[in-house]
RNA sequence: GGCUCGGUAGCUCAGCUGGUUAGAGCACGGGAUUCAUAACCCCGGGGUCGGGAGUUCAAGUCUCCCCCGAGCCA
């Protein structure tokens, strides 16, 4: 059955919530979305990436109060810390938002206002166990007595408050035909997880809170706010909104709704595959077509966390190694939807292997020899056609990436470009250009086999636009050449020119050496 | 406690519906080479595929039990 394919493909990260400053694996889930945007992009489909913080909620409200700060001014701080995090490590996310943000809460009201005429709100009791730093209802039994939550090994507050209901369990039916969808919640691995609780029975969950003013008002419900994970989420659709827009649901639905792709960690997984999707419906929207949870990092074995110490600052990381070498070492070396573990030495290893002598000796040494023998492009009198063997491994390894990246397979992505160019310098060894170029009679082909390396490492350089922006642009201005943008155009095979000049080549990346840990 | 997923070379992992001497990358050892960021290229060592039993002509690959780890739900 064909799909119809919306005119814009619509990708998240979570919204971060604001608690604390950006962390790893929050810088992680983001670049691996800006890869799949940048990669979308490059084919031409008009992408719309979106990202943002959470605001809301008694955690955020606490950890104001504890800094002495109003939650608002909190909030600004740590939002701003991640929108300058972004801009760091070079994200290009279209929208950034918060859902402080004014027309958010206009749009919260809309959406609440349908599912209420739907009827899918009713008055409860909520009682029981609450962690706040779960901002969840826990399942410890009420004759518990000093229960802790098991996540954050902090006491359990009891609470017993009337709140307002959202009747979840009417949509059972539609939640469990949208999950058994093969590609609704990827990896696979993660939808049995989330099929099983569904098949345990959705129960109505609490959507507001008393008592709690860092919240978005329930129109005509006076006291009651919302609870955070009812109007984070849609901080997605209100990011649609163009600048200039009204305020209206329906205007941001107009701009890119559904969304093709949630990308968040497996910990939120339940809320983006079951209780969002549940919502859409009950306000009359389509949910968002794909769901995918990824694995946690870890650091040299560990968990990281402020208890152990050894959490990785991510600017730190970026002022150290850059951005180029992170984004190859996460993406190219943990399977997208695993948990990956860092550890500095491999990164060190992979980062200095592929990026620096692999693919960077190979442009170095083939411009070397390209101004050694030929003051640039060479010009051979028969340039190397389609069907150069160097021609169809790009082709091929084109072809793999697409689908790579269609699977969200990065890892194999980076191993599609990187046997490229270890296919490339294995053809340098083979032809030895260098003892041919001694023999007057082998020019001819001495041009043609540097054409076909140099032109190899062109694709190279365009083949990895998506995966690392940087070294890609600063890999292809060594040929001349601009930064990718249209692969439709630039991956078709023999488009370096003849006899142009090449600069002096320069490292593209530098070695990394670490003394100290990172 | 129930369920799920893992346990394959020193490390990280591939191994689809069972079928030639179990693979890759990194690390390690050796060789070749000099165009190049002491880079590239080639070769090699090393694994009783968590343990045990079973099914089969044939099992990392299927079944059962056990051990270990992670997760989801109670």
């Amino acid at each position: 059955m064909a799909k119809i394919r919306p005119m814009t493909f619509t990708l998240t990260t979570p919204l971060y919530y604001v608690n604390d400053r950006p962390h790893i694996g929050s810088v992680y889930t983001t670049l691996a979305v800006d890869t799949l945007a940048r990669f979308k992009r490059l084919r031409g489909e008009k992408v719309m990436f979106i990202t943002g913080c959470d605001e809301h909620g008694q955690k955020i409200q606490r950890t104001a109060e504890l800094a002495s700060l109003e939650p608002q001014q909190h909030c600004d701080t740590i939002s701003d810390a991640y929108a300058a995090t972004w801009a760091a490590w070079g994200i290009s996310n279209d929208r950034f938002i918060r859902t402080t943000d004014p027309r958010h809460k206009l749009l919260v009201a809309q959406f609440f206002e349908r599912v209420q005429a739907k009827g899918d709100i009713v008055e409860g009791r909520q009682q029981g166990w609450y962690c706040v730093a779960c901002e969840e209802y826990k399942d410890d039994a009420a004759s518990a007595t000093a229960p802790d939550c098991p996540i954050h090994q902090r006491p359990l507050e009891w609470r017993d408050e009337l709140n307002l209901f959202f009747r979840l369990s009417r949509y059972q039916a539609e939640i469990e035909a949208l999950i058994s969808q093969a590609d609704f919640i990827r990896p696979a691995s993660r939808r049995h997880e989330v099929e099983n609780f569904v098949q345990g029975g959705l129960k109505d969950f609490s959507i507001s809170r008393i008592n709690l003013p860092w919240g978005i008002p329930v129109p005509g419900h006076g006291e009651h706010t919302f609870y955070v994970w009812f109007d984070a989420l849609l901080g997605y659709i209100t990011a649609l909104l163009e600048p200039d827009d009204p305020a209206d649901l329906d205007v941001a639905l107009a701009r890119g709704w559904p969304a093709q792709l949630h990308v968040i960690g497996k910990d939120i997984l339940r809320f983006h595959a079951v209780y969002w999707p549940a919502m859409c419906m009950s306000a009359g929207i389509e949910p968002p077509q794909a769901v995918f949870g990824h694995g946690f990092l870890t650091r040299e074995g560990q968990k990281m966390g402020k208890s152990l110490g050894n959490s990785l600052d991510p600017m730190r990381l970026l002022d150290i190694c850059g951005a180029d070498a992170v984004r190859w070492y996460l993406l190219r070396d943990i399977q997208f939807g695993d948990d990956g573990d860092i550890q500095q030495q491999r990164l060190l290893d992979l980062v200095n292997n592929d990026l620096a002598n692999t693919i960077g000796n190979l442009l170095n040494r083939t411009i070397a020899m390209a101004r050694k023998w030929f003051e640039g492009v060479p010009n051979p009198l028969q340039l190397p056609d389609s069907q150069h063997p160097l021609a169809l491994g790009a082709a091929a390894a084109s072809a793999q990436l697409d689908d790579h990246y269609g699977q969200l397979a990065f890892q194999r992505a980076a191993q599609d470009v990187l046997q490229l160019a270890i296919a490339a310098n294995g053809y340098l060894s083979e032809r030895a250009p260098w003892t041919a170029i001694k023999d007057p009679a082998k020019q001819e082909q001495v041009a043609e086999d540097i054409y076909a390396v140099l032109e190899t490492t062109r694709l190279v350089g365009v083949l990895l636009a998506a995966l690392l922006p940087d070294l890609s642009a600063r890999l292809l201005a060594q040929l001349g050449l601009p930064p990718a943008s249209d692969w439709q155009g630039q991956l078709h095979w023999g488009q370096l020119l003849p006899g142009q000049p090449l600069e002096e080549p320069t490292p593209i990346l530098q070695r990394l050496e670490l003394e100290e840990p990172l």
